[in-house]
DNA sequence: AGGGCTACCTGTACGC
DNA sequence: TGCGTACAGGTAGCCC
């Protein structure tokens, strides 16, 4: 569920338990996507939080020492509380100095969070990781050279996090509308506008839903459990017609929901 | 090596 | 109403 602009969301709404020191840390659920530590308590007990990044759409919290590294699956979220209510989703409750909870809620149990103390960028989930979209690292040398790599279909390809970090299926199906290209095109051939339209609309796209706390479809919440609009501006997900009044397509391609507009998003000859 | 499929888990929507 | 089935924004690990 949650791609690049709720991850984003959700880290700039948590800029307020910065400086906070954690004074306890209760687990509720041990088995999420990867088993949480059992001496998780031990450590992280009377350690401070300094910033708070995003990469991807991981959620890094650097600790006075080491790393806690969440990652909200489809419907995780990370909630900062005043009071612990009982929610069956809620899997894991840290106690924070200034009264507060920051707990870890998630109904499909596909997120995780890991402590983590080496070198973070070296990490199995950074160290081959595309670039992030919103930098100038995204540009069209980069993609012309990943592309050349590659034999994938376009949606494929931008879904693929060792390409670009970030992009969800929602996202890539925006942007390939917005671009005119039909998902299933392979990226062998793409012209060189099509990979610039492509950086422009990514771009546009992520920095728009962004502004606007990005997309709840239905369970993606930010720290203070409150929803994005972008979804009000989708104009093809999810959709039977797109705001001209053409007729959007379902498929399924590579085991996900595609939405697309045949009549502007046509697949070339050969593809 | 790389691509495709499935599993992970729970909730919801829909058809009969 | 109720049951069965399909599907959901992500990722990894299997098999071929």
């Amino acid at each position: 569920m949650p791609e690049l602009p709720e991850v984003e969301t959700v880290i700039r709404s948590l800029s307020s338990i910065q400086n906070c020191t954690i004074k306890n840390v209760k687990i509720i659920t041990e088995q999420l996507r990867y088993k949480i530590n059992l001496d998780l308590k031990n450590l992280l007990l009377d350690k401070k939080i300094n910033n708070i990044e995003r990469r991807g759409k991981y959620i890094i919290i650097h600790l006075s020492k080491g790393y806690l590294i969440i990652h909200l699956g489809m419907t995780g979220k990370l909630l900062i509380e005043d009071t612990v209510e009982n929610n069956k989703h809620t899997h894991l409750i840290i106690t924070l100095d200034n009264n507060k909870y920051l707990t870890y809620n998630d109904i499909r149990k596909f997120g995780f969070i890991i402590y983590y103390e080496g070198d973070i960028k070296k990490h199995d989930f950074f160290i081959n990781m595309g670039v992030e979209p919103l930098t100038d690292h995204y540009n069209f040398n980069y993609l012309k050279k990943k592309i050349s790599n590659s034999s994938q279909t376009i949606k494929q390809f931008l879904l693929d996090q060792n390409n670009i970090a970030g992009l969800g299926n929602i996202y890539v199906i925006e942007i390939l509308y917005n671009c005119g290209i039909h998902p299933l095109t392979k990226v062998q051939a793409l012209t060189d506008q099509n990979i610039e339209q492509i950086i422009l609309e990514t771009k546009k796209i992520l920095l728009l839903s962004i502004q606007l706390g990005g997309s709840s479809i239905s369970d993606y919440r930010d720290a203070f459990n409150k929803k994005g609009k972008f979804q009000d501006t989708f104009n093809i997900y999810g959709k039977k017609l797109d705001p001209l009044g053409n007729e959007v397509i379902k498929i399924k391609q590579n085991g996900r929901g595609t939405y697309y507009v045949p009549k502007l998003q046509t697949l070339k000859i050969g593809d």
